[in-house]
RNA sequence: GCCGGCUUAGCACAGCUGGUAGUGCACCUGAUUUGUAAUCAGGGGGUCGGGGGUUCGAAUCCCUCAGCCGGCACCA
């Protein structure tokens, strides 16, 4: 006689045992009918599950979380339904819930074409039309991997093996079709009513590169059109924001074919990356960290005993020159800066030094990883190499993380993450020495007051590190800088000090990287701010716009006078509307428009019009020139508007 | 690197099953002297990504190389 408990509280008595879909009846036809699966005691259930003792349930419906991927879940089975239907010769293999939608991965000989896909959805289509039931049953594990085998179902059959035996495997089946799953699902097709394929791609199986490549066909799915409208309208506005778009549009950069991954920078996108570089400098130097500068190209042999050519050759660029010696292009500066450090003799009394260089490092990465700005071959870090004593380890970290917080919340970051990566099973040097490597970085990560995610074993083979991970302002999450500690490499390149007691000890190094990679952070600020960069960095921050030809005198008194205090600033004489302009100028997404008409020429001020099309009104030149100089300093802390 | 797609004027794109290129914006010239997101008119511009092949004839079909795009794998 199980007593049902809802989430409000209130208890429903039946007289024998029930299912989820009976409960949701008696309370009312139109739960029933939203019902998709079920809580009992915390656990996701079908509403076709059987109730047989007192526990707790909610009925899951599409405005619950779980609803919304039991959807999905269910959906990604429509479309494996579907591709059966179309080509018998797939095999299934895994399709699971993903960030706004799902998935589905098939083993397929014929290649899948953007064709095929619309045909799959129809058919998807056809199979919601028709309303199946969904239903579940259970079967012995090797019972299972027999009857996959019998379907000629060899992935799925593997992906059973794979389950310990004696286990009940449970098996949804809708119409004709059935697959191996865990569930639960919607009660019938007919629930599944907004979903769109999005695209084909290919993915290894088990995500493994050495296994062959199955067809991987993504889809999201909504609880009814408007959300699915919503969701597809969000892309769009996302497609806006892409660097890649807006670098064209409004001149930064462009890349070409004779140096993939390589950036050419035009002069406006230079002034950006110009001005992260004073910034950073300005806060490094301030942080006790003195900036140098090595060579790009090195001997291999440089490389070999570092262990770069070994553990990282695959990715070097390397040139031979007319006398036949071989030299590669630094992929990273520490060897560099281990080079610096190894010039005379240090004393203990020297460290901690701290070694700052804006590299620019090459890297051969694999063609299919190249993405505008975020994964380049060739790229500036704003690396550094702390060469400390084992005792500074934890001080210079902690000095280091609250650097890189306060960096990041300059440029509006406030959403940040620390990922720790310990200790991996290759690795050099003793227990001991990472015990106290790990506990310096964890101590760093609690002294800001950061939540660390743990990333067991991805510790690089010489030392732990710390990952930091911005959120931009759509959501997406970026490992921009690092700090790892590296008791390895001041060793292998015959780094050396003097300890108090006369002898030579070798020091410890901690590498960081707060931007990580200039060009990626430079990418990562474009689509945050969707092209609009605060005033302090972009490249034109205001425009003089003249109405008539008559204040070009009074324009260019003005762009000068601006100019030489400091303020990028260009004039437009253009023989055009001052609506034309506006325009031009709002599309470029230069912070300020200054208006010069009549009027202002006789009062000597300028009408000043925002980017996002606020008019605040007039202003006298003299005190403009220095708000806009205020805002610049600041680094938009304090901004005009205010 | 792997799977799939794409590559036509500076940019965005048309160009059916092969008959040797077009639109819009941009650009140039002229007119217009203009008050907060597009003034009007005229004009110039492409060896259709590179190479090879099939064909009387290729932007269109085939092969190959490169780059780009979306994933996978890798990663700052």
């Amino acid at each position: 006689m199980p007593v049902v408990t809802l989430p409000d509280g209130s208890q429903k008595q039946f007289d024998s045992p029930v299912t989820v879909d009976e409960v949701a009846a008696s309370i009312g036809a139109g739960l029933r009918k939203a019902a998709l699966a079920g809580k009992v005691d915390g656990e996701l259930v079908d509403t076709g599950f059987l109730i047989e003792r007192d526990a707790t349930l909610s009925i899951v419906t599409e405005r619950d979380p779980e609803g919304l991927e039991v959807i999905r879940h269910s959906t990604a089975h429509l479309l494996a339904q579907a591709v059966k239907q179309l080509f018998p010769e797939a095999q299934v293999t895994i399709g699971p819930v993903i960030a706004d939608g799902f998935y589905y991965d098939f083993a397929f000989a014929r290649p899948s074409t953007p064709e095929d896909l619309a045909a799959i959805e129809t058919r998807m289509r056809e199979l919601v039309a028709a309303d199946m039931p969904v239903s579940r049953r259970v079967m012995p594990r090797d019972e299972a991997v027999e009857f996959f085998r019998s379907l000629g179902e060899a992935y799925k059959a593997e992906i059973i093996q794979s389950i310990p035996a004696g286990e009940q495997i449970s098996l949804y089946g809708q119409g004709e079709w059935v697959d191996l799953c865990r569930g639960p699902h919607v009660p019938s097709t007919g629930k599944l009513k907004a979903f769109k394929l999005m695209k084909v791609a290919g993915a290894y199986w088990r995500g493994d590169s050495r296994n062959e490549m199955l067809q991987r066909i993504y889809g999201t799915a909504w609880p009814d059109k408007k959300q699915l409208d919503a969701y597809l309208h969000r892309l769009e506005e996302a497609e806006k924001r892409d660097h890649r778009r807006i670098g064209r549009e409004l001149d930064l950069f462009h890349f070409q074919e004779e140096a993939p991954g390589a950036v050419f920078w035009h002069p406006k996108g230079w002034t950006v990356f110009q001005s992260l570089i004073s910034y950073m400098r300005e806060k490094q130097t301030a942080a006790g960290f003195e900036e140098l500068n090595t060579p790009e190209v090195l001997d291999i042999e440089l490389w070999r005993q570092s262990g770069h050519a070994e553990k990282f050759g695959e990715n070097m660029f390397t040139t031979k020159t007319p006398d036949e010696r071989v030299y590669a292009l630094k992929p990273m500066n520490c060897p560099g800066h281990v080079q610096v450090f190894r010039q005379g003799l240090r004393s203990y009394r020297d460290l901690p030094l701290r070694f700052a260089e804006f590299g620019k490092v090459h890297r051969y990465e694999p063609s299919g990883a190249l993405h505008g700005l975020m994964r380049v071959r060739a790229f500036t870090q704003d690396d550094a190499h702390v060469f400390c004593t084992e005792e500074q380890i934890t001080a210079e970290s902690v000095q280091v993380t609250r650097l890189i917080l306060d960096i990041y919340r300059d440029f509006g970051f406030e959403d940040v993450r620390i990922k720790f990566s310990d200790r991996p099973a290759s690795r050099v040097g003793d227990d001991a020495v990472w015990d106290r490597a790990e506990a310096a970085l964890q101590e760093a990560a609690r002294a800001a007051g950061i939540e660390c995610e743990l990333n067991p074993g991805e510790g690089a083979f010489y030392g732990p590190k710390l990952e930091f991970v911005l959120r931009d302002a759509i959501g997406r999450d970026w490992q921009c800088g690092t700090l790892q500690m590296d008791f390895n490499m001041p060793g292998r390149l015959g780094a050396t000090y003097i300890d108090e007691h006369s002898h030579k000890r070798t020091p410890v190094m901690i590498h960081r990287a707060m931007f990580g990679s200039l060009e990626r952070f430079f990418g990562i600020l474009i689509e945050h701010h969707a092209g609009r960069l605060p005033l302090w960095l972009a490249p034109v921050q205001a425009v003089v716009v003249t109405i008539t030809d008559r204040q070009d005198d009074y324009a260019r008194r003005i762009g000068e006078s601006l100019k030489n205090q400091g303020v990028r600033v260009e004039i437009d004489l253009r023989n055009e509307k001052v609506g034309f302009k506006i325009r031009e100028h709002t599309l470029q997404r230069v912070p300020y428009l200054l208006v010069a008409g009549d009027k202002e020429v006789q009062a000597n001020t300028l009408a000043v019009r925002t980017r996002d099309g606020k008019d605040l009104g007039v202003h006298a030149v003299e005190s403009l020139a220095q708000r806009l100089l205020q805002e610049i300093s600041s680094r938009g802390r304090h901004v005009l508007e205010d």
